[in-house]
DNA sequence: TTGTCCTTCCCCAGATCAGGGGAAGGCGCG
DNA sequence: CGCGCCTTCCCCTGATCTGGGGAAGGACAA
């Protein structure tokens, strides 16, 4: 990481942000952002609900196509430590310990992402989700300072960043809100906490058929085609929290 | 809102957040914000699905009591129009179209609440959603430049504060990760998105048995009682992205 | 007032899942 | 070189879930 003086950079580059009229300005102000802050990589990556990907950012073709073809979204430490995270995470202090993710950092390095990175996840309404991440090859002392530096940067970055992103792609957000009567909401919660279909009714206090049907309605609602998938759609939209 | 400088206030602050060491800290820093910009409210709400809530800020207690009494949270429009956006908004842009809305708005009036509102939504891992709100009596166009020049400075805030929030009520936070194998992770993926069995067991090419192994480890791991619970626990822990 | 949605109840048959076994080869870590 | 973990295969039975039906009263909104 090469010293780069910061100051103004967020300025200047949220006016860029400002002014993008499309998906190959927000790739071009990925670049921008990693040139303005010295570091290696600026990635936007949106992750969605039913596996699909996409995004822009200064990694290398070959290494999104690898990323891509082995899945990887499915074992990155970075995704599935922010996916439970509230705040943005320095990479080192991910869980890096299990051997799919040392072998997914070792390929990662070796396709020029890193060692240091930053990571900031976005949320939306019904689940949306979606990265931001600036990541360089540098030690933890010199990657330290710079995120105590342009932290606040990063995130304004990331929250602007994603507000274009949504601009522009208007059909990211296909997932319509869902309500969920009191009653479906009751059924999902205990069934997501292992209740058994007879355990629910009786804590709900109603026959069992009853309960199917608050199942059943509430499988349409979310387009699931079993109890399991409803559960998780529900989960994942935020219907019901656990 | 009288004029106020705001240079440096966010520094003063954010080092303000730093030491709290409790929620009457965050009440104190609450008064703090609302002084050193010059507003008149500054407000944290942690809304929980169930109807739980939380939180800290200017508001008069009166107003809170109410508020809680009332069951307000179910109509108020900063509430559902945060809900269903990404972004933060301002209240002006709300939707008080309904009775309800209206005579909410007039009661919250008289209660002291400005009639200028910005409000951040904060969402986490699994639909746990927050509000930091700031708001202020004035006419549109002062409200306007305030949140012209203060935007970032709110959205740094509400990152902060809801940090600190969370940092003092860990229970609000979700467990840790567990490692799943590989195959467990496509299996439970695969369930997540719908599949029954014979079609997860199809899709990986093998055996349907094999597949029951991978679900009753993955189960143990997980403390999970039966397979839906498995997956619901899985998306909770990010072990599964769908 | 009419319609839509929520809540509650009931029947049944076939498909699916859960739970308990046991056994094999492969891989990496100490 | 074990030991542990991952992967793969197989047996079985009983419990549970899924897929269609139909019916009724109450709440709330247009």
């Amino acid at each position: 990481m090469g010293y780069v003086s910061t100051i103004g950079s967020i300025d200047r580059v949220l006016a860029g942000l400002d002014s993008a009229e499309g998906i190959d300005d927000l790739q071009a102000l990925s670049e921008r952002i990693r040139d303005e802050y010295g570091i290696t990589n600026v990635v936007y990556h949106w992750v969605n609900s039913n596996g699909d990907q996409y995004g822009c950012g200064t990694y290398s073709e070959a290494w999104v196509l690898r990323y891509l073809e082995r899945k990887y979204v499915r074992i990155d430490p970075v995704i599935l430590g922010c996916y439970q995270r509230f705040h943005p995470v320095e990479w080192k202090r991910l869980d890096w310990s299990s051997r799919a993710a040392r072998g997914f950092l070792a390929d990662a390095i070796e396709h020029g992402v890193g060692n240091q990175g930053y990571s900031i996840p976005i949320r939306g309404p019904n689940g949306q989700f979606a990265l931001f991440t600036c990541n360089d090859s540098c030690d933890d002392a010199t990657w330290a300072d710079f995120i105590e530096r342009n932290r606040r940067d990063m995130i304004l970055l990331a929250h602007d960043f994603n507000r274009k992103a949504l601009d522009l792609e208007p059909d990211r957000t296909p997932d319509r809100a869902v309500t969920l009567s009191p009653r479906e909401v009751d059924a999902l919660t205990l069934l997501a906490v292992g209740y058994s279909r007879a355990q629910v009714a009786s804590t709900l206090s109603i026959s069992e058929h009853t309960l199917r049907v608050y199942i059943e309605s509430a499988r349409h609602k979310l387009g699931a085609v079993n109890t399991t998938h409803a559960v998780a759609r529900a989960l994942q939209r935020g219907a019901i929290v656990v």
